[in-house]
DNA sequence: CAGGCTATGTAACAAAGATCACATACTAAA
DNA sequence: TTTAGTATGTGATCTTTGTTACATAGCCTG
């Protein structure tokens, strides 16, 4: 079972000797939609890769309100749990599952074994960091050069994309929590996307049209 | 000339092998203050070490204002930089000297080897990538939680600190690049920090009593 | 020292977003 | 089918930031 998947994920980057030692030592972990993986503060002692489905990382501020980074889907790993796990810190992040999701846990000293045995492994990881630095990028230009209407729209989209579905179940209230604003503001946003055409408002969901 | 700088700076995390492979296919590089290194948009096909001064690291929008992301300096890289020249992408962003500097330039070609060659060469890029990964969470938690009064006051103080001078010279128009926002709502908070006694204020400089 | 350039101060108004208050609508459970 | 709980809609008001406009101040150069 965590062979299949993880050779459906990963078989075009890994060699096929990394592929056994994975499956030899990693394990799988299977995790509901909106359970937390990793959490702020967590020393994280085994490294995750995604194999099926999608997670969201989350940062807090010093009220304890959340903000979403970026979202993973399969064949990402979090190249921020990568640091924390090489630099033996503790997580700055929160990972919560986005959908019912499927993860191989790679113990740290395995990690650090590969790092040095396999090329596959060690483009990977600079891979990964690469991709993260830009989707952090991302995540800053859309913080500081949108408003929260384009920002809204985007996140719609976003999710839309991840959920591999243009009708999205989630309540105006998550919404705020993940782009760190208040419900009223997103209400209200929403049903100015609604009147421009871009999306169709539902309780408990969202169908995006303008994809 | 560069092998005293380059052991000042890297001697405690290089092995002597790696110092003399630097030294031998590394090219010295100085710019003035004020100078761009690397803009957006650049092929980098070579990987900047700091020696000595500092760097400071900038976002564009799409109409070209700017965005400060961090400050570099002595014994960091540019991660950013780093992951372009792995992936062989261009330049997301900019390097301008914050102060007169000193840097030694790598060939990719030789990154990549060292890269399979020295375990402490992997490690400062693994360290680089971490510590660049969490200026940037730190970069997204400013903008996103804190209020410009607060921005303003935080960049100051590192300012300072970068340059190892509480009297900074600055405009305010300077200041309003850096922090994507204009002149005028610069000057009003910068007025309010003086009224509050954390700074003094001069034409072109501004002392930061609050470090 | 006059004129021009750059830097700073500040008022007035606009826009975005935050906050409070409350009405309405939908849904599930009694 | 009530009713309680959750979700959404919307007005009113405040704060923060952006924008325009103009005054004043410091400094350099002829």
């Amino acid at each position: 079972m965590l062979e299949k998947e993880l050779r459906d994920a990963y078989h075009f980057i890994f060699e096929e000797e990394l592929l056994i030692e994975i499956t030899k030592f990693g394990t799988l972990r299977e995790v509901k939609a909106g359970e937390t993986i990793i959490d702020i503060g967590d020393y994280v002692k085994s490294m995750p890769l995604l194999l099926e489905g999608a997670i969201k990382i989350l940062r807090e501020d010093k009220d304890g309100d959340e903000l979403l980074l970026y979202f993973l889907e399969r064949g990402d790993t979090c190249a921020m749990t990568l640091a924390c796990c090489l630099g033996h810190t503790k997580s700055e992040i929160r990972a919560v599952a986005e959908k019912d999701t499927h993860l191989v846990m790679i113990p740290i000293d395995k990690m650090e074994e590969w790092t040095s045995r396999f090329k596959s492994w060690r483009n990977f990881v600079f891979e990964s960091y690469h991709s993260r630095l830009t989707e952090m990028l991302d995540t800053i230009d859309t913080i500081a050069f949108y408003n929260m209407d384009e920002r809204l729209m985007r996140y719609l989209q976003d999710k839309a994309k991840i959920n591999k579905n243009e009708q999205i179940q989630v309540t105006h209230q998550e919404i705020a929590y993940d782009l760190h604003t208040s419900r009223v503001v997103v209400s209200r946003l929403l049903k100015k996307l609604e009147i421009e055409g871009k999306i169709g408002l539902q309780r408990n969901s969202i169908m995006v049209h303008d994809l």
